[in-house]
DNA sequence: ACATTCAGTGAGTTGACACTAACGTAAGGG
DNA sequence: CCCTTACGTTAGTGTCAACTCACTGAATGT
């Protein structure tokens, strides 16, 4: 369960609507924790900062340190990786033998 | 829970790497159920039906009655949709107002 | 009619995850 | 030195999803 592939990773990141909503307002802007927590009324500091965990785990956003505070933007290349992926995906064979191999090694992993 | 986002539905069912396999399976092929559970050796045929019907409830596939069995296939129109969710997501900002719209939504739904 | 095959459904368990609340920490300011 | 700011982290809780097992139902074969 240690590092998931990174396309899961991206895709179950990606399917919490709320850290879509983070992730937009780092699309274009590098913000601190504190104003991207500021914008949502209804969850905790806390909980934001484990979204933003999340996608930075997930690779999707980079993190960077201003003495106290920590400033996230969105890592682009990531989403074009994820990108370039699903566009594979509906277009169909060539990814075939790569997601094989991943689901192969996910088996290896269970037993 | 009433009703999901079609967004929302899609990019859950497609974090699931095993429901990335079933799709792939019907990708191009119409596929009953068994042969669809017979490639997984780790599942039963239950969880397989599951995983069907959360693709289904996420049109991610289409179902097609004949006789006894059941046959699934990709429902390529709505990956197109979802891809097309997606490219606007990355390029940006015309999508803002409607993704903003569907947070909105939610809030609506849970207080 | 009876059994078989293919499939969905319900109960119940396990585990993951989103969240809150409380605590811990590192950097400056007074 | 406190104290505040701006974070992360941990414990604990509620919820939801994936799964197995057992059952039911519909179409078909004999």
């Amino acid at each position: 369960m240690l590092t998931l592939s990174p396309v899961d990773a991206a895709l179950k990141a990606l399917a919490e609507p709320r850290r879509r909503e983070i992730l937009r307002l780092v699309w274009n802007d590098e913000l601190p924790a504190a104003q991207i927590a500021a914008r949502f009324h209804d969850v905790t500091r806390s909980a934001v900062s484990q979204h933003l965990a999340v996608l930075r785990e997930a690779a999707l956003v980079t993190e960077r340190r201003d003495g106290t505070r920590r400033l996230y933007r969105a890592d682009h290349a990531q989403m074009d990786r994820l990108r370039q992926f699903l566009d594979e995906y509906w277009t169909g064979s060539l990814q075939r033998l790569q997601d094989l191999a991943e689901s192969a090694e996910r088996e290896k992993g269970k037993h």
